[in-house]
DNA sequence: GTCTATACATCGATAGAC
DNA sequence: GTCTATCGATGTATAGAC
């Protein structure tokens, strides 16, 4: 599980046990979830991993939809610790490509992860309004970065959105590991941004 | 269900009935799963719709798998079908962005259906070589057509295929039923055909 | 070819003792 | 906080009568 800064100093010792316990659970469910899927994740295997019985993980989790909502946090939480190590380029399209580069490489790294976080593959989840802050940090950098590399018609953010998507998906589908579609992912972003460039402001 | 060219005549009577209703239990298949999502989809809800009780599916089917095997094959006939209907213009481009352009209506009208044919939401689910074969006419009628517009290299295809993913994913999961991001499918494939072109033969 | 009955498995969730 | 025991629902698949 990842730590952005914060709390464990506010805390008692039980608290911080607890919250190790949930944390440890958490890496547990994700170890699973690459292995079977994030749909074929099950309560009675999660426990066996981490070494109690089912019904003890009602005193971490009200609902497996609790624990589902927990996991988007600490991917997101992840997400974010992953884009605050890197040192951005003072050139704003170096900086947005390697933001989506960033991204890219965060999402292939763990198919399971990427199905709960960026794809719709977990019915009936709907991510709490505490969790989605976290995604919309994500996004919140992502607009920030598109705005200073000139892109700010949301047509413009949304094909560069679809792009992204797009070569996620069938990187993830049909070549999983290797690099036969986010190697276009630069030539890509550079064809966008200069036909938006162009189009804008034809000097 | 949809008919391609064919048998129905070498068939006796009773056979012909037996098809007619393995297509009755198909359609009926793709309602349920256009209200309950493709993996909702389960034997009993179908064999009440058909109006039989569930184990009587298994005269027709051998497994869920094969349903769904069955499902594939009619679904990309779907759109054999539907392509076979189109008047292709003559110009290479505007045939390419035709075809891109049915493709897309076809999936996006039925959610459930894409999400067999061309998103990986079925667990376990491999199609038969023989309903994959019916997948790659589609992808062969595509090669011609990119291979006419002067579309050649694997990688040039391989970034229209994506953007295409890109497009209908998003649409989607974030727009079901509008057209936010369809409204960009020309614009791009004309920008990346261009560069192509451009950088094939910069005469 | 369709039925009833049932096996068999999985899974999420709750009750209550310790 | 963890356990045992169990509920209840769902779902695929099979056996065998008609």
């Amino acid at each position: 599980m990842s730590s952005a800064r914060d709390p464990r100093l506010t805390m008692g010792k039980v608290a911080q046990r607890r919250e190790a316990k949930i944390a440890g659970i958490v890496a547990a469910a994700w170890k699973l979830a690459g292995q079977q899927g994030i749909g074929g994740l099950s309560l009675h295997d999660l426990a066996r991993e981490v070494g109690i019985r089912q019904p003890s993980l009602y005193e971490y989790f009200d609902s497996k939809l609790a624990l589902y909502d927990a996991m988007f946090a600490d991917g997101n939480r992840q997400l974010l610790d992953r884009l605050d190590a890197v040192t951005w380029p003072r050139d704003p399209r170096a900086a947005l490509k390697k933001y989506l580069n960033t991204f890219m490489a965060f999402a292939l790294e763990d198919p399971a992860r990427s199905e709960l976080l960026f794809q719709r593959h977990v019915p009936n989840f709907v991510p709490s309004s505490e969790s989605y802050m976290l995604a919309e940090d994500v996004l919140a950098q992502f607009g920030k970065l598109m705005h200073e590399a000139g892109v700010t018609d949301r047509g413009d953010i949304d094909c560069i959105v679809a792009v992204t998507a797009g070569i996620m998906e069938t990187q993830l589908s049909n070549d999983p590991g290797g690099n036969r579609w986010t190697r276009h992912l630069n030539r890509l972003v550079d064809l966008l941004v200069d036909d938006v460039i162009t189009r804008k402001g034809p000097r």
